[in-house]
RNA sequence: GGGCGCGUAGCUCAGCGGAAGAGCACUACGUUCACACCGUAGGGGUCGCUGGUUCGAACCCAGCCGCGCCCACCA
């Protein structure tokens, strides 16, 4: 016998190892199955789990499940991203608060990585441990790591292959800086933050004295009426310190104030170096003065301008962002960090006389996302991906509709960013993550390989053929490298997301394949050992070669058709945020595209679907963030309600193209819903329904029991079609309500006559047909609330699958039952309105009132006798037949009947005239209502014809209603 | 400056061309043998505003008014 409760505190973590033991997270790999991919957007090692993963994964989980039961092959890949500048800052920050007096430049490059890849060990992936919480499904079996062995391959290979390409390229130019962690950042990781800042307008003095007349006062037709005489031009800028390293003036060619000055100098202050005044369409005439000062190294527009003009670039600042020894910059300056420069510089501007004003301004701001630091545009050397050119295939693939955005609407966006794409900055200045596979020679030639083996070879081949010996070759080793290798390899290492952009294929084998499939579907988890028997590499899709490896060259069929990789790539759906479209899934289609190609050679999409879901935000609207200290603990939630109240009121709130406000209150309504089914399945077993072997729903004999088929039969396709249409929401509302308002409070209610009554033929079909509903529920919910339903699903019976592998109900034509579902709600209905009103007549709930038909059609009796049982139980009636219609009774007008509830003496009459006035009154305006309607020539031409025709019906069955309300009304006042 | 989205019952939100819905909250009643984490019944909305299209608009279109978010180089 069941608890009154579900124990999910104990019950969570037992039924997940079970799970986990039986090998059901693993592909089934039955025959036929097909297959059903999704790889999990991979959590930050340093990750713990937040509100918005736990919606991320307990959708990808609800849509593997479902897939899994509708008996798919289904792999639901997980790992980690090594998160490289977050997790070097973890470590680092480690390493500060441990005392040690020890940092990562005193350690070295090697023994900081090695203290990382401890921590990592160590303290690493605790979010996946989170997710198990969440009850994920995941093959955990294939958890991966993006600096895992194969990973890190298939790293080493795409940026070879992109170099090799000239896909991936070196470059020097203005790059975001971030002075905190001393690393370049690409454009997405900088956030652009308007801030209060100060425009301040400083005097630039002309060469040699020269004056000219500004105009500083216009008609209203912007004709200069006062001029006065200037000996400098005028400039503005929100960052006084680069001034040291400007240029250039520029004005706008069309800007007649300052024509005369263009190619003549102005006196940059401080510096004290003469710059020229240009003319460039970039500054805006109406704009600040109109001129502008123009540091190519340390502003992006700027820098344009420099290569355009060919103009000199002052680069002002090191990694740290101080200012540099270099000897067009006043030693005053010297060391000084960024800020302090600007307020000496500021400060002497001021001394000099040159200071026109300062004004406070709302200003734009780059910002690092992870660092928080202003972000200063700085000239260095990185290495680029040729973002353009891969986005081109990508951007076709969706026109094409091969991948689809869910919601549509995304595809505007994804369209937007990736026609505009710039090349991506991909090399960092850290420590921790896919080292950059770049060699430089002596003479500073650079050599791309995926070994230092290689790399070597070509450096001696390119000495050699420039007529170097291998004795001068070695010599260079010894000599111009004090006797340390022939090539230094680059010191930087890849962004986070080029590893991650990978992910879809990479986790499942490539570039040499994967463990094979395990043959035949018997005994789920059975890992193959065997399947690429001749040991032969499995190269799937482009390796280094673009073409397709033709048929019958080395393997007889197309190499590695049997491998995780050919079975699952491309994977079905990507489940994630729009913040991330741009970082990752994006890139994931650009690295896809380019590098998967099916046999015949066609460029493969890493998914055909990309979900993207909404935000959850706090219950108020507001972004959930520490600082606002809003955060709620998903953790805490399933600690207090479980998973599956979180999970279903995560789900039942997942409606596409809007965010997701979490109240606590509704996870404890969903816990509310998990007792409720918990007690349905608790009286179910106390009435021993137990699923039997015999029942067929489709023949079930009783009315009662051939309308719960047919609901049921009806909630599964609803849930099937919504899940289908990654319409969460409307799948767990399906299921919420066929729970709650059908088959708890009418099918068991209406049920417990049978199952409380004699044995028989009844009884027992009543049984199997509840146990066979409930098991149909205990499946349709079982993707949103797992743990509840595969306790229950376990609490009944010797099962031959869990819950978690048994068969989807599949709509079923053959349990249709039109019949009998109009027939129970005939009975539902009046059973409603005879409650509803008792209710308003105040009668009392312990009064039992005859019931009997007063007016009607022989099968209006007929119904009302075959439903007696339900009717008098669930109203509190005694039905009575063919006595006479008493004084003082109420009456019920029910679709083309009525009845009457003789209460002599318990009703007031008055009240009662009053009711049915008033439902006369209700009908009588409906009909008014549908007959403007018809009058309506335009409506009864233009309007289908179903529609008049069903407006047509209505208006009947108000007249009928109103005809028998005022019939009753006259039986009222006669008696 | 572009783009996206949202304004429907007190709250959180479904619905998106043919009778205004749910959950929570609220009110009344209820110790009926699954469940008070419950049951029964009920109150509550000119669907942001203004026009237009349509026989018909919460739903489509346009314009406003509020509120979010994303992208963008005005020094």
């Amino acid at each position: 016998m069941l608890d009154r409760n579900f124990n999910f505190a104990e019950a969570e973590g037992r039924i997940y190892a079970a799970w986990e033991m039986s090998g059901a997270f693993r592909p089934s790999n039955a025959p036929g199955a097909e297959p059903y991919t999704i790889v999990i957007p991979p959590p930050n090692v340093t990750g713990s789990l937040h509100m918005g993963h736990a919606l991320n994964n307990t959708l990808q989980d609800a849509l593997i499940r479902f897939e899994r039961m509708r008996g798919k092959s289904v792999l639901w890949q997980p790992g980690t991203d090594h998160a490289g500048i977050a997790t070097q800052m973890v470590v680092e920050r480690q390493l500060a608060e441990s005392g040690a007096n020890q940092d990562r430049r005193s350690m070295g490059r090697d023994a900081f990585v090695e203290r990382v890849w401890e921590w990592k060990e160590t303290s690493g992936g605790r979010i996946l441990n989170q997710l198990k919480r969440l009850g994920a499904s995941c093959d955990w079996s294939r958890e991966r790591f993006t600096m895992d062995e194969g990973l890190s391959k298939a790293v080493l290979k795409v940026f070879v292959q992109l170099y090799r390409e000239g896909l991936i390229y070196r470059d020097k130019r203005l790059v975001n800086w971030d002075p905190k962690f001393e690393t370049a950042i690409s454009d997405l990781e900088v956030d652009n933050r308007e801030v209060d800042g100060h425009f301040w307008h400083f005097k630039y003095p002309l060469e040699h004295g020269k004056t000219y007349e500004f105009p500083i006062e216009h008609d209203k037709d912007g004709n200069p009426t006062k001029w006065e005489t200037r000996d400098y031009i005028s400039i503005a800028t929100t960052r006084p310190e680069t001034m040291l390293g400007d240029g250039a003036v520029a004005v706008h060619p069309g800007d007649k104030r300052y024509a005369p000055l263009v190619g003549k100098r102005c006196l940059l202050p401080l510096a004290e170096r003469y710059i020229p005044i240009i003319a460039d369409d970039y500054p805006d005439p109406d704009f600040g003065s109109g001129a502008v000062k123009i540091t190519g190294a340390h502003d992006f527009n700027d820098y344009e301008i420099a290569r355009r003009h060919d103009l000199k670039l002052y680069e002002l600042m090191d990694t740290k962002g101080c200012m540099l020894d270099a000897d067009y910059i006043p030693a005053k300056y010297h060391g000084l960090d960024r800020y302090e420069a600007r307020e000496a510089v500021v400060a002497d501007i001021k001394a000099q006389g040159l200071l026109i004003e300062v004004e406070d301004k709302k200003i734009t701001q780059p910002f690092g996302d992870r660092s928080g630091v202003v972000i200063e545009p700085m000239l260095t050397d990185q290495w680029y991906v040729d973002a353009k050119t891969l986005a081109r295939p990508a951007i076709k693939a969706v026109e094409e509709g091969r991948t689809t955005f869910v919601p549509e609407n995304w595809t505007k966006t994804y369209y937007q960013w990736m026609r505009n794409i710039q090349p991506w900055c991909v090399s960092r200045q850290l420590w921790w993550g896919h080292r950059i596979p770049a060699w430089y020679g002596p003479d500073g030639h650079c050599f791309v390989a995926e070994t230092e083996e290689e790399a070597s070879k070509e450096a001696i081949a390119k000495y050699t053929a420039e007529g170097y010996s291998l004795e001068e070759i070695n010599d260079m080793r010894r000599h111009e490298h004090g006797g340390a290798p022939l090539l230094v390899r680059d010191e930087d290492v890849l962004d986070t997301w080029f590893s991650s952009a990978l992910w879809p294929f990479s986790t499942l084998g490539w570039p040499d394949g994967d463990s094979p499939l395990p043959l035949g579907g018997e005994g789920q988890g059975v890992r193959g050992t065997d399947g690429a028997a001749d040991g032969a590499p499995e190269t799937i899709g482009a390796a280094l070669t673009p073409d397709p490896s033709p048929a019958g060259g080395r393997g007889e069929t197309a190499p590695g058709r049997h491998s995780i990789l050919a079975r699952h790539y491309p994977t079905s759906v990507l489940v994630t945020a729009f913040d991330i479209i741009f970082f990752w899934v994006a890139r994931m289609m650009m690295m896809g595209l380019h590098f998967m190609k099916d046999e015949h050679g066609k460029a493969q999409i890493p998914f055909k679907d990309v979900y993207i879901h909404a935000l959850v935000l706090d219950e108020h609207g507001q972004k959930m963030s520490k600082s606002k200290g809003n955060v709620v603990d998903p953790l805490v939630l399933i600690e207090k309600y479980g998973a599956d109240a979180l999970r279903f009121t995560l789900a039942a709130q997942a409606a596409q193209g809007r965010n997701i406000r979490l109240s606590e209150a509704r996870v404890e309504g969903y816990r509310n819903f998990g007792t409720k089914l918990w007690n349905a399945a608790r009286f179910c077993q106390m009435n021993e329904c137990r699923p039997a072997s015999g029942f067929d729903p489709a023949s079930a004999q009783t009315t009662l029991n051939r309308w719960i088929v047919h609901e049921t039969n009806e909630c599964a396709s609803a849930v099937t079609r919504a899940l289908e249409a990654y319409r969460f929401n409307e799948a767990a509302g399906a299921i919420y309500r066929f729970i709650w308002h059908v088959f708890c409070d009418w099918y068991l209610e209406l049920a417990k006559p049978a199952l409380q009554g004699e044995d028989g033929a009844e009884k027992t079909e009543t049984r199997a047909a509840a146990a066979w509903s409930l098991d149909q529920i205990l499946k349709l919910l079982h993707p949103f609330m797992p743990f509840i339903t595969e306790e229950l699903w376990g609490a009944f019976d010797r099962r031959d699958s869990a819950l978690i592998t048994a068969p989807w109900p599949q709509h079923d034509a053959a349990l249709i039952n039109e019949a009998a579902a109009t027939e129970f709600n005939w009975t539902i209905d009046l059973i409603s309105s005879i409650r509803s009103i008792r209710q308003e007549m105040n009668i009392p709930p312990k009064t039992i009132a005859k019931l009997m038909l007063v007016a009607g059609n022989p099968t209006a009796e007929s119904a009302l006798l075959s439903h007696k049982r339900y009717i008098e139980r669930l109203a509190r009636v005694e039905v009575v037949v063919g006595q006479a219609q008493e004084k003082g009774s109420i009456q019920i007008v029910h679709r083309d009947s009525t009845f009457a509830l003789p209460l002599k003496g318990i009703i007031d009459v008055a009240a009662e005239r009053l009711r049915l006035d008033k439902e006369i009154a209700k009908a009588a305006e409906e009909i008014v209502r549908i007959d403007k309607k018809l009058a309506n020539k335009n409506f009864i031409e233009r309007a289908p014809a179903e529609v008049v025709e069903e407006q047509k019906t209505r208006r009947a069955d108000y007249q009928a209603q109103r005809e028998k309300l005022s019939a009753a009304l006259a039986r009222l006042e006669g008696l």
